[in-house]
DNA sequence: CTCAGGTTGTGATTTACCTCACACCACTGC
DNA sequence: GCAGTGGTGTGAGGTAAATCACAACCTGAG
């Protein structure tokens, strides 16, 4: 049976989770900790059962830009398959503590040369992946750096948005500079993007660095997004 | 048997590419043909015999974006697999007159789920094109416009590459336009760029719009480039 | 309660790149 | 020959965003 979420364990054929035990060890880690570096030797996935791991890419002025986090159920630290040299493309750091399965990158490979479901079910994964990812790059490359902004914000409200009376909730606890490096910005400039949204009663900045979305209509009609599904529009 | 360059059919179990005509069809096209469009149903997939594909996209304010050109032997308008509504995610074109095969999305989709072997063989693909398009993604938003223009440069010279006396020639004829629409930036800042490369002497302009790279160390070094592997590093 | 360290908000200045504008050149077709 | 077209090279001015700088604020630890 395969699942219809969007997450790895959602998308993968069952037989795939019923046997990791068999293959893979679960481990608990804290936050901060570090899973793989970029550039590392790829020969460990990651498969989250409970927690948060961010995947970052550092610039090389020090500045640090988070490309994704991912939550419970996601496969992470796949760059690659059924190749001599692989390097991770990211550093990998947990971000709420959690526990990880980690997965020899050989025993995936076997699973996938045997079982004919799984290799159809992770090329269907991967090419969701891929959508996404494209969907992003081009947002932040396209549009500016407002449309960045935006679309981050638009993402944001489709992965961990909850309703509210006012409008949707970013169930999340995001500092300036948390936003900033999620778009490649400085601290400053989302601040100020910011409050002029908020002067203009697209958003609302509640206590924590909760943000609420009130108008996620003038967020899309500014970046021209009407069509995107939410499937591919996700963080 | 499975190649070992860089191209989908290289890369590919032959048993695929020796039953082609079973399931495809092969047609000429001119340049500047659309193969297909942005946003339209994705249901045929474009193996290049030969000629040139050109992947764009195209900004809400008009101007287009060159995401990628692709030659004899790669397959172009792959978004996802498996999926009931698949969209392409960008505008192919002819560049240069060729023919290609013509391939339903579900033909392809029959056969991986048949052969086990194809379908490891597709995963290694995808892999590889996921790896490309991040990294040339990161190279565009990290290292700013000028780093966007030099990694651009590098690539080209990586994937177009031919040995000339005084350093490596880019054998394609690009005019400024071209070359800003792969970057996304204007031609008159790619023409004050390249002119100030030729004043240093790290490149020449030759005559047609070719471009002679005199010192690729120094494009390299000025964006922390030194342990790319040359079979990502591609345009 | 208090102090330290992180966060926010905002001004002033600088920089990178875009836009507009136009001169000049090479090539093509009539 | 000469007009038309598309490319190149460069200047002037505008604008978005980075950078620098600093005051005001929250918040948690002791």
């Amino acid at each position: 049976m395969t699942g219809n979420g969007t997450t790895f364990v959602q998308q993968i054929s069952s037989d795939f989770v019923n046997s990791l035990e068999t293959f893979s060890v679960r481990k608990k880690f804290v936050p901060g900790a570090v899973l793989f570096l970029d550039g590392e030797r790829a020969d460990q996935l990651f498969l989250i059962s409970s927690g948060q791991i961010k995947l970052t890419k550092n610039t090389n002025d020090g500045k640090e830009l988070t490309l994704q986090v991912f939550g419970a159920g996601e496969l992470v630290g796949v760059s690659g398959l059924f190749e001599q040299e692989l390097t991770y493309t990211s550093t990998g750091t947990m971000l709420m503590e959690g526990e990880i399965w980690i997965i020899p990158r050989q025993e995936l490979e076997k699973m996938l040369i045997k079982n004919g479901q799984f290799c159809v079910d992770f090329l269907r994964w991967m090419g969701l992946m891929n959508r996404r990812m494209q969907s992003k790059f081009r947002d932040l490359l396209l549009n500016g750096k407002i449309g960045a902004l935006y679309s981050t914000l638009i993402r944001m409200s489709n992965t961990y948005g909850k309703p509210h009376p006012d409008g949707i909730l970013i169930d999340l606890s995001l500092t300036n500079r948390d936003l900033a490096q999620f778009i490649g910005l400085t601290r400053e400039s989302v601040n100020r993007m910011l409050s002029d949204l908020k002067k203009q009663d697209t958003i609302d900045l509640l206590p924590q660095g909760h943000i609420l979305i009130k108008d996620l209509a003038f967020l899309k009609e500014a970046i021209y997004c009407d069509d995107c599904p939410p499937d591919i529009c996700q963080m």
